[in-house]
DNA sequence: GACGATACGGACTGAGGGTCCGTTTTGCAA
DNA sequence: TTGCAAAACGGACCCTCAGTCCGTATCGTC
């Protein structure tokens, strides 16, 4: 069914290209200092290859983030509660909001690197999975009774699970796993009352 | 009483370069595509002069913003309510919400570009407004009784006037200021019940 | 097995942050 | 005033990277 099918080399290096700069974003602390290069090196490709395959820096980020997150996407649109779709409003938002901070202390670094390389204005709030994530944590919002401005409150609950927060207070402060789950949800659980 | 006073020269020019970025990043839309070599040429100054005052672009910024800030400060710290001292907690924790906000939303390209060249890790949440901004919050927060968590709330809030998403709302999405203030403060409100 | 289409790879470019060091200015002191 | 060391100047220079280009190699189809 796909239009254009991709000759097997470039399906082949793509592949290769993804697990080189996963493996090189672990190995090194952060995805910050990792070169285009570096990666291309990695994955016995150059770099005209890893260019053709994602655009830009950027897009490997991207196509990375978009893999590793896969998971919860799937847990959350199609998944059993206290994720999925069945869970009634109430629930479901802290929920989704402690899947997304786990996430984030899970692929700090990477998401780390994602939110800070999309560069000019605006930064990670036009990425697709952002998008995804704020609809649909407005919409759920929307349906619970007495919520004001489920739009901004959506964004406010995002903000507070800031990647560059997460590394801060679980990196460089220390906080505890736990910890940070349990405040985050006692935040939340303040707003809705 | 100075211990070193900087000679005359250097102070003089020091302010030049100050003026020329401010002026450029006017001129300019955004910080984020202003060289130090144009702010250097702007202000007829060597880079050198202004790596020497500045350290490094980061430097240039946060010299900059810390400008800008200090009239908030100032009215933070020894002004009259709602944002001075004697401002009771629970009517200063959304007067302090509410200016910063404004300020962003005055310097919503500086600000961004700030907030984004902290690179590496835990970015702009070890400058030092930052730390000043969430020690007294919290500090504000901790007096009114049955607020839990204090440090991760203040954290929280004020990741909801992170200037990207600032930028995000008022300038992409085109909300009006006035729409913008409502909504934190409907949030800010949500949260101290 | 041949030929057009597609992909490869690495040398190359351009941009921009930051440094170096010979020259100039300053300000103190004789 | 003049002398002089310390401080500051400035812009050529360097380095790191993201991203491009194009001659060569590979694919897959007829």
């Amino acid at each position: 069914m796909p239009e254009h099918r991709s000759r097997k080399d470039a399906a082949r290096n793509r592949e290769a290209v993804l697990a080189a700069a996963d493996a090189l974003f672990a190995r090194r602390g952060s995805a910050e200092d990792v070169t285009t290069a570096e990666v291309a090196a990695e994955a016995g490709v150059g770099k005209g290859t890893l260019f053709r395959a994602f655009g830009d820096r950027a897009g490997l980020l991207r196509a990375l983030y978009e893999a590793r997150l896969a998971p919860v996407r799937e847990a959350v649109e199609s998944g059993p509660p206290p994720l999925g779709p069945a869970t009634p409003p109430r629930e479901r938002v802290p929920a989704l909001l402690d899947a997304v901070l786990c996430f984030k202390l899970d692929n700090r670094r990477l998401v780390v690197a994602l939110e800070e390389s999309a560069n000019g204005s605006a930064s990670p709030y036009q990425a697709s999975h952002y998008e995804w994530l704020h609809r649909l944590l407005r919409d759920v919002l929307e349906q619970i009774p007495g919520t004001p401005g489920s739009d901004f409150t959506a964004h406010a609950l995002l903000a507070a699970t800031r990647a560059d927060l997460v590394e801060h207070l679980a990196g460089r402060e220390g906080v505890p796993r736990e910890t940070l789950r349990a405040q985050l949800a006692d935040f939340t659980a303040g707003l809705l009352d």
